[in-house]
DNA sequence: CCTACCGATCGGTAGG
DNA sequence: CCTACCGATCGGTAGG
């Protein structure tokens, strides 16, 4: 995997990246290598530019990682808070259909950001407060089910927590292996998985 | 948390851990703060003893998470393994259903083992000889779905490749909430995990 | 954006 | 001589 390439010359100067280049080269190395195990100098090579050059566009390592953070977030919050505010247009099962749908596109179309996300550790301040955003979001989707449960109609024999858990464990596991250059658009992916938690995989 | 408490004293010494101590309190660490980003005084620390006391137990920093991904790895191949053997003994779906439940009570009985391995990048030739006996164990599970898809067991509208990676994402999942002191045993969230999979989350 | 560095801390090892 | 360590420091490298 080689960096993007710089953004177009303008008449003089270096090459030039601009702070989202900077970003999406530094997400794609935090994830191949891990954070920690990918160093300021690590990017800088992978972009043909020297250490300190970085920091013309970003002030720490750690800023690289909550503009990253950010962006995730703020796209599922997107998401889970629409379907809290719709509260009064449709039923809890068809707002958890859409949730769960919506999910799966915003982690397709956010995928490096989203699995940066899905790894933090809570080392430092950036991380804990993304851990506070993502808790925020867990319990909104958490309240959706045990909505769709009092409702009646999902299946009230396994706790609403646990449905939680899974359900979206199964949309999160999508970080791990999902490529956008890989087999299947977004569209087929949310279908799929859609399909598959709600109807079941056997056989019917 | 704190770490375990050492070994009993015998009668005169130091207090002294052994091997499986200071690994299960390693473990611990590189789950809670990631790998890279625990040192080996961190470790020290935990135990109260000295780093270079470490090293009267395990050769390098790498030699503990190789142990503790062959734990994990050796557990899961038994449980792969052993449904790929009994080919004859009964139907792929009967033999799928088996290995989901086997997965989820070696990944509750082996969390924090099993939590390391699924977050193995490949940085170096521990990690990826890590990622290539997961590689194995992922294609053997595809073979299963695939082979539960052609009896007739299950649905055969999504690839059956799609279907092992989202059931065993969700399988896999569990390793971000589950602890052993929560809420759910082993046999409650088995039960769940496998019903939820196989007959889905609408009520019928 | 570069060359030239800093304070600190890393994993690992010395003698006792 | 053993097991189980300690105080100090090694060569290198981290983010900045």
């Amino acid at each position: 995997m080689t960096a993007a390439d710089p953004a177009p010359r303008r008449g003089r100067g270096r090459p030039g990246y601009d702070q989202a280049a900077v970003l999406r080269t530094a997400v794609e190395l935090f994830n191949r290598k891990g954070y920690d195990a990918t160093s300021i100098g690590d990017l800088a090579k992978e972009l043909g530019v020297t250490k300190p050059a970085i920091y013309h566009h970003v002030t720490s390592k750690e800023d690289l990682l909550r503009l990253a953070l950010d962006d995730a977030l703020d796209e599922l919050t997107a998401v889970v808070g629409g379907a809290v505010e719709d509260a009064g247009s449709a039923g809890a099962y068809e707002r958890l259909r859409g949730v769960v749908r919506r999910s799966v596109e915003v982690l397709v179309a956010h995928q490096p950001a989203v699995t940066l996300l899905l790894r933090v550790r809570g080392n430092t301040p950036v991380e804990v407060e993304a851990l506070e955003r993502r808790r925020w979001l867990d319990d909104r989707l958490a309240a959706l089910v045990r909505a769709a449960v009092a409702e009646g109609a999902l299946r009230n024999d396994i706790p609403a927590e646990l449905v939680s858990r899974l359900l979206f464990g199964m949309v999160n596991s999508l970080a791990e292996w999902y490529r956008a250059e890989g087999t299947y658009d977004a569209a087929a992916v949310a279908d799929a998985l859609t399909q598959l938690a709600f109807d079941g995989l056997a056989r019917r």
